[in-house]
DNA sequence: TAGTGGTCTAGACCACTGC
DNA sequence: CAGTGGTCTAGACCACTAC
């Protein structure tokens, strides 16, 4: 019925039978709009979605590319959802904050040389009187060597990072996955060794740079990621 | 600088403030658009981007409605990811298919009276040899009372159910979840009993009617959930 | 039937990239 | 510099909802 539905299908087909070739740009917008005899708006909005989904992406000026065949569908939007309206307390407990030479580990996350200096911050977040969320992140200590003068309990890190101008971010990976929580999460967290809980990633980039690395192990009796849509 | 943002914005605050009153439309895109000073399309897109965030939904004909606060915060974009390049190899295993009578338990989530005929259907699906999910499925037997006349090793479920006119489906629920195998899924999955794995449940309706009731189960060392954006 | 959101057009100017 | 994507406008017609 509508046009760009259309024109999303067949530029999707084209993408996964490797039509367009990676690193090379898809044809511009003007010149799709002609092939398919619409205007630009609506050749765009067919790419927006291919972005969206993960398909493509784009650089100003440059052009519009194919994302490769590493994903295996499309995505799905999900959020974290907790029912706060019962527990609408929140608290946040740090656990550890210090400077410390990294260690080949860390190193290796953040891409720094062992001993390079780093921030660390250990905090567990509850909900009223029950711990819900156990954060711990290393931050490159050249890029908010300030961090530990700031009221851990009330700030995020992360607003931290975004509002400081001198290693402006660029990119957020993140990766979610389900872990057999250990002995010090356990305790943490308060529930049986082993218990079943989210462990979410997360690297921020400034270009290449590593500039912070968090894991997040969440019970997931108290948070579900939850999706609503219209097929 | 531009202008959507911004717009998006003040919307968001009103929102979160509840400026709005729940169940009434907020202003239509016109009169946003006269409130905001400019066209119905940059109106429209800072729209466009809440309901993608969940802040709202739209309604055709009807108008725009604050989706209330359930939701902690916004949403972002995962998918599943595996590295099928090494295994490029899928196989689906039909463990049980056959038309029953709804159980209490069942008759819950589909809502519909313990003894109605329901389809279920029991599949594993692996990766060259080692399997990866485990679908339970149950499906109104009204709605798609030939689905055990389906090849249902190479047939998506949900394709059929988007497929037959007569029941149009509406809207999708998901959830995800982390558990601890069970002894049953465990074996399925050769893994250890109480490995933690992804759960996610999936409710596909049609208008309030509840079609069809699923849960995978995913083994999160072959599964994780991606996302990768800009901030 | 009036008003809503869904789609589409044919322009326009801008910021950014690559050469 | 020419070409790209990012944003924006002022219209238009349509499908749908509510009354």
């Amino acid at each position: 019925m509508s046009k760009y539905p259309a024109i999303k299908a067949t530029l999707k087909e084209r993408l996964l039978s490797s039509a367009y070739p990676e690193n090379e740009p898809l044809p511009s917008e003007p010149q799709l709009a002609r092939e398919f005899g619409v205007s630009r708006m609506t050749a765009r909005r067919a790419l927006d979605e291919l972005d969206r989904e993960g398909y493509v992406y784009r650089v100003q000026g440059a052009g519009t590319y194919p994302s490769g065949k590493r994903f295996q569908q499309g995505t799905f939007q999900v959020r974290l959802f907790a029912d706060w309206s019962r527990h609408p307390d929140k608290r946040v407990e740090v656990l550890r904050a210090e400077r410390l030479l990294a260690t080949p580990d860390i190193a290796a996350v953040l891409h720094l040389q062992p001993g390079d200096p780093v921030m660390f911050v250990h905090r567990l977040r509850a909900d009223k009187t029950d711990p819900v969320v156990i954060e711990k992140r290393y931050v490159d200590a050249e890029v908010l060597p300030d961090l530990l003068e700031h009221d851990l309990v009330s700030v995020s890190v992360h607003d931290l990072l975004a509002s400081q101008t001198r290693v402006p971010l660029t990119r957020v990976e993140q990766h979610l996955e389900t872990v057999n929580l250990r002995q010090e999460e356990a305790q943490l967290l308060r529930v049986p060794l082993g218990t079943a809980a989210f462990l979410m990633r997360r690297t921020v980039y400034s270009s290449e740079r590593r500039v912070s690395y968090v894991n997040y192990w969440i019970r997931s009796d108290r948070f579900t990621f939850q999706e609503r849509f219209t097929p």
